[in-house]
DNA sequence: GATTGTTTCGGGTTTACGTCA
DNA sequence: TATGACGTAAACCCGAAACAA
């Protein structure tokens, strides 16, 4: 329940647009300041807004469709930077009611839920080609694919954005396995070339014990680091590759 | 050149929905 | 059959950048 104070804080605005299911253009936008406040400040804020929007050309909406599209007709006017109430309390309820027959609209999201679109085979099927066409597209081609799928704009461009992500998810992941595999070859290297260094320690003690006393630096301490991974790789190095 | 409004994008998050144990 | 966990993808939010007026 919201106290006296939240509930005198309320906005009034002015909205404008279309029911074409695209944005008006307010939602985004750090320079957009006025409406952009009105957006961050959202949460338990009433807001009451005139709404001019007009239905310029009503889409012509398959049966097995219907209820989607309706849907996201909602949920476009709902994802715009006016949706002020989140919430159905008591005080919101009163207020709806109170201005149920005004043309004041609080584009509240009528059912508290929103209703999530599944895209068909064939929608995917031409998205997933225009990708690979392009992985952005522009204001013209947006509207053509929309006008091709049956969807809105804003849906286009949300798919574009969502496989934009995808993809690169994916090109990560891959590089993270590359890098993974690499890593695990160069341990392996690591481990080989610790095994052999353990032989040249070994070989150099017996080579000692034969042609001199036992001297006070280790044999292969004495050579240059260069000329130990010569020696190791090229001689010994092939000798332990057979065993 | 500075300011303002608009558009688009990337990155992250939320949420509806399907699947599976 | 019901249910909870989990994965996926559509939708959303926010900040930043680019651009035009």
């Amino acid at each position: 329940m919201m106290n006296q104070e939240e509930r005198c804080n309320t906005t009034l605005g002015l909205r404008t647009g279309t029911e074409t299911g695209t944005r008006t253009g307010t939602e985004t936008g750090t320079r957009g300041v006025g409406i952009k406040k009105e957006k961050q400040s959202k949460k338990n804020k009433i807001g009451f807004w005139l709404d001019l929007s007009l239905q310029l050309h009503p889409k012509i909406i398959e049966a097995n469709d219907h209820d989607h599209k309706n849907d996201y007709e909602k949920e476009d006017h709902d994802s715009s930077s006016f949706k002020t109430v989140d919430d159905d309390d008591e005080y919101t309820i009163m207020i709806k009611e109170t201005i149920s027959n005004t043309n004041v609209c609080n584009n509240n999201n009528n059912h508290g839920s929103r209703k999530k679109l599944k895209l068909t085979t064939e929608q995917t099927t031409l998205l997933e080609a225009s990708f690979n066409i392009r992985t952005t597209l522009n204001t013209g081609q947006k509207q053509e694919l929309a006008k091709k799928l049956n969807l809105f704009p804003r849906q286009i461009e949300v798919w574009f954005q969502n496989r934009r992500a995808r993809t690169k998810l994916k090109q990560i992941e891959q590089e993270c396995e590359m890098l993974k595999k690499c890593c695990e070859t160069l341990n392996d290297e690591n481990r080989r070339l610790r095994k052999e260094l353990q032989k040249v320690r070994y070989c150099s003690l017996k080579f000692d014990h034969r042609q001199a006393p036992q001297p006070s630096v280790p044999f292969y301490i004495r050579y240059p680091i260069a000329t130990t991974m010569h020696i190791t790789s090229d001689k010994i190095g092939n000798s332990s590759e057979e065993d």
